[in-house]
DNA sequence: TATGAATGAGTTTTCATTCAT
DNA sequence: CATGAATGAAAACTCATTCAT
């Protein structure tokens, strides 16, 4: 047999057609425009996919993933403490090209699961384990004094989780020169967790 | 008089596709199924619209519009306070069902815009007035002692922005009766942007 | 709206998918064929039919019921005897190209119900309603003395139902004029049943 | 050697593709869905047909000398008489899963060759043997005595041969428990191919 | 021989749009 | 104005066949 990798060429039809969303929509993800894409014919794709509702799945979690791992890649393991926050939210940002791809994708995603159960219920679930993940490290950075306890880790996970949402919406209709710039007051909000210097 | 008519029946497609692309989504409205949810013929159709996609944007329009006028409804003219914020900030979340059926339809047009570069443009205008008129206002409570000015109105206008965006992308996705407590966290964040009493 | 008879119209597609698969069989029948058939577009077929089994199934309910019709013409109402057997049989025969047609499309329908359930649960019904009369009108002979009691009603059935089938696949493989001699032997058979002259 | 591999191999491939012709009709039979029946690549089959047409072909073979076999073990060979037929006629009749099988099959090809000059031209040849045969056979238990000579030979013929396709056809369609007491009539009628008792 | 990835023609199906009534 | 039948382009999907490994 031809020596290919079936993973591998399941993640190339799923990058090709992430790329196809994002740069022109959900509505021009054709079989032959991703054929043409990926510069092979359209038998290739029924091997790899059942059929074009799996493969814009697999777009969807294939960007869903890339930001995540983005993220991940970026936290500090030891010692975290409110400067660990900055690399970990740029890096879950579409500041540059290549998240700037992978949001337009989960933008998508977001609208499409408005009306697909199955995907709706794969984004509550992976929202609510992110939220415990983050109210958790929160507490505990309040437990070690390097965060205010002002406002619960509850609260602060929905506001970032909220923020990072509507900002990056916000982001991907914006030229990339301003990005940065429109992201900063999300760094000023983080320095006002700081706990307050004790009297 | 012919002419309200006119408009009169464009609203209602305009209304009919609004509810289509929140229940069903944006690849489900068909003129089909449009004609069939107004109870007309798909003839009707082409007497009031010339193209498909000038529907789509309608009803994109339909449904913005109201999420603007319902806000602005709760805006109390005279004598604003922080107090004032509450109701006009819960005017424009998707707490109900006829404010859920509009942002679903405004969330697919954030998604569509993103590859449509006159939706985009019109989007990133209309914004953009938005963020004005909401910066000018803050200024003026903070120039009243009403807010504080340890954070800078625009700041306050990016926070608001970007939040109420991520949470009302946020709350569609819950059942009605989560709505209320998830948005709770915001009155508290209102809460904060008192100025601290003078000492 | 344009006039026409949904019904009629539905027929009409129903018997040019019938013609097509008489002369070039079922897997000839595409609704390119079809269309080109009936010498109209493609979309048309979808006004009358939500999919291409229905076609199928509509075509072979066609030929089907255009035999039956045939036979109960034939039928003579009143005071049937021996003779009455002979037209009915006939016309329940592939003797012609109108009634060939036919059979063709009903012995297509037989094939295709072996592994169709829905298909096969009518065949069966309407071949047990078949049975039923047939059987009745034969005791109904018997008890007038028309035909002899040394077979049961049941079992005459049995024959002709079967015998009718199986020189019917038999004739629509022969030449039309060897048809009415093929056929021959059954008028013999049927002579046959006439009751033994009391001695 | 090397030969009987490859017939036996053939074999293998007519008879897996003869079992999904049988269970879920022609239009199944694909390549894929055949090499996984079989447990191989779809490659093998262009090892041993040169197309599909010649795989269909083979299942058809392979069906129906199966049934034809079958007859043949069945006849006594030595002073046959009215009872010799009854084991003949049962071997002919799908009666058991494994004729069943090759009767579903054979019926798709009598519908097969409807529309296919080649496979109709086999078939004709094939029945006029068959009957030829039999006609042959009937003749001389007339001779003999076993027989009566009221009807022809010939007619005897064209009533068991059309007899047994239409029942075929009409067994296949129904459960295996009915088939044995459905067949029963044949039996009587063959007794009445006895000879009258001289008076 | 055996494999199964790749091809691409052909099929069904969907759908915005047009237009005769 | 309203209707909905008709159109045909374009979509997704199927599948026999080929061929590099």
């Amino acid at each position: 047999m031809r020596k290919v990798d079936h993973d591998s060429r399941r993640e190339d039809v799923a990058a090709a057609a992430a790329s196809l969303i994002a740069n022109k929509g959900l509505e021009a993800l054709t079989t032959r425009a991703l054929a043409k894409e990926l510069g092979c014919s359209i038998g290739v794709l029924s091997h790899y996919f059942h059929s074009k509702e799996e493969i814009v799945i697999a777009a969807f979690r294939w960007a869903d993933q890339r930001i995540d791992l983005r993220m991940q890649e970026a936290i500090a393991d030891d010692s975290p403490n409110i400067e660990s926050f900055f690399p970990v939210i740029k890096a879950g940002l579409p500041l540059d090209a290549e998240s700037d791809l992978e949001w337009r994708v989960r933008l998508n995603l977001h609208t499409f699961a408005l009306t697909h159960d199955t995907s709706l219920q794969a984004e509550r679930e992976k929202n609510q384990q992110f939220r415990d993940l983050m109210t958790g490290m929160i507490a505990g950075l309040q437990n070690k004094g390097h965060v205010t306890k002002e406002v619960s880790a509850e609260d602060i996970t929905s506001i970032a989780f909220d923020l990072v949402n509507g900002m990056a919406k916000n982001l991907v209709m914006c030229p990339f020169d301003e990005r940065e710039q429109k992201a900063e007051y999300l760094y000023k909000l983080i320095e006002m967790l700081r706990p307050l210097p004790k009297p």
